[in-house]
DNA sequence: CTGAAAGCGCTTACAG
DNA sequence: CTGAAAGCGCTTACAG
């Protein structure tokens, strides 16, 4: 690092000591400082281009002003896009956000949050990984607060803002059987994950809500990795059954995407022949030759909330657990 | 922040010095050492669950391994690949990386580097907005290093890693030549960015290599704020020409998404009325009923070479220049 | 083989 | 109104 002005030498340069400077230059105790040595300390610091050593501050106080923010995958625009919410909402209130991507790794994100951890952040958001349980356990014995955002693990007792996502795919699948569809297929991951784990359950539940009996070939559970030859595979399959889907529910854009990709190239015909509905919006919906009814995650909401939860925790203690509403918006894909 | 187990508690219960508990846990002067002293500290401080505390060591060291990363706009895509590849990259060599989105505004942009610097960040790697020229001198005055990516000011000696905008352009257009049109409209951003003027550089270039007289209509730049409604009067504007054009570049994925979508939603039929080439690939070029011809950037190469790049001048002085070719991957849209 | 001491750049009670 | 001093949690030359 390069040798930076200090307190010292503005107080050797102004001819006071390093106190004064630092009461000065936070504008503290104001009213019992000579107002001139403070306008000539001012106008020293500037003349310099002093900028305070936030880690030396920080040693001092013990904050640091940084946050924590591990996302499952930073280049799904889901992600990137809240990423880009919680810093603007944490820059408004003078933190800094440190991003991490823990790339749906267990490790990676045991890893981050460790890293994290060593740079003394104040607080995390973390969008949990499949079988990241056990390190979310060991965070909360650290005290350092955190709020989990998209995703939870039901049996733990932190704070979290979360959608609900039951009612959501259960509202999705609704609105499907009443556009005359009773044959329905689901694409979605397989994981233990707690926000996908309730949209299968929506899903199912409203079937049963509409007297339509599962068939269990009508679900669809891609791994993780490499999703796109699953996908395509998953599909042919719901088309090809004696009596093929008429509907299918992607439960995120990932697979959305990737599967409207592929149905682009088929020769069904959306929503002639099927009818789709997709968790999230992305340009793949938008872009469709039917444009495609989506459930809508209020995103806003969930990077700001979470946001200021953590702040609220940073500053009190407290728990704070808030589930939001998303929103269906219908388009062509389910004329 | 939570008062954590230090160096002296480990001491303590080890009965030596703290300097000496520095030294083992920093693995030094493991040669004069007694083994099991060592050994001792090290169950201790395991037992004890300890865990440095950076921000103390930083102060001592002044070194952070903390790097700057300023994109552009972390939701686009582009963006946001590469923020994941640098931090990749950085992880492996035990530094971590703070994001910031300067939303192609000049203001958030000094905020993000003036942030940066308070916490100390060794280096950055930074895609400037326009108009940040000065704010990239002043950082040069600071001597901190850093590298621009994917843009960059001519007139500025600095370090970067970008493309050969020029030459992707230059060879995408010849390309479109080579299928038999000579009507060609550029779609691109109105601005003094580096890599767009290059880009329309290259587009004007292989027009007159091939004596291709260039209809100043056909040249459509979009304002960087609210692009959408801009984009869809441009393509219409080039479609209803005297002569309309029978061909069109787009200058970025931003551009290009939100064209497809457009031309999709119209009647005019990719490759037969029109043919398409765009930069960077996306899920709209990938949807597109005709698969959309591209310029794929080196992504990969562009975030791994920045960043060692960066760690290599953080480390000792020296001026990185680098220019990548890309790549133009033929598709439907220009058959 | 090990420890005492100084110092990184700040903040903040305390004294005057 | 202002300063001396202690201390945050480390590292590291130096001494023994």
């Amino acid at each position: 690092m390069i040798k930076k002005v200090s307190l010292k030498d503005i107080a050797k340069k102004a001819g006071v000591s390093a106190a004064l400077v630092s009461y000065v230059l936070n504008d503290q105790k104001t009213d019992r400082i000579n107002k001139e040595t403070a306008a000539k300390i001012k106008e020293i610091a500037l003349k310099l281009n002093y900028r305070g050593n936030f880690i030396a501050k920080s040693l001092k106080t013990r904050k640091t002003f940084i946050l924590g923010l591990i996302v499952a995958d930073i280049s799904n625009p889901f992600f990137s896009s809240l990423a880009r919410i919680i810093e603007d909402e944490a820059e408004k209130n003078g933190y800094t956000v440190i991003i991490g991507s823990s790339d749906e790794n267990t490790e990676r994100s045991k890893k981050l949050i460790d890293v994290l951890l060593d740079h003394q952040v104040e607080g995390f958001i973390i969008a949990p990984t499949e079988g990241s349980e056990t390190q979310i356990i060991q965070l909360q014995k650290t005290k350092i607060p955190f709020v989990l955002v998209d995703r939870i693990f039901p049996r733990l007792k932190t704070s979290f803002v979360i959608i609900d996502n039951h009612q959501a795919a259960y509202e999705a699948t609704n609105h499907i059987i009443n556009t005359g569809r009773r044959r329905i297929g689901l694409v979605t991951f397989k994981t233990r994950l707690h926000n996908l784990t309730e949209r299968k359950k929506g899903f199912i539940d409203a079937l049963s809500s509409n007297t339509i009996g599962l068939n269990k070939k009508w679900i669809k559970e891609i791994s993780i990795h490499d999703p796109e030859p699953q996908v395509k595979k998953a599909i042919d399959e719901l088309l090809t059954l004696p009596s093929p889907v008429n509907a299918i529910l992607f439960t995120n854009n990932i697979l959305s995407t990737t599967g409207l990709i592929y149905i682009n190239s088929l020769t069904v015909k959306v929503p002639a022949d099927i009818s789709i509905v997709s968790f999230d919006q992305s340009a793949a919906s938008d872009l469709f030759y039917a444009p495609i009814t989506h459930i809508k995650q209020p995103l806003q909401d969930l990077g700001q909330i979470a946001t200021s939860a953590l702040l609220d925790m940073i500053s009190s203690d407290k728990t704070v657990t808030i589930t939001l509403k998303a929103e269906l918006v219908i388009r062509k894909s389910t004329e």
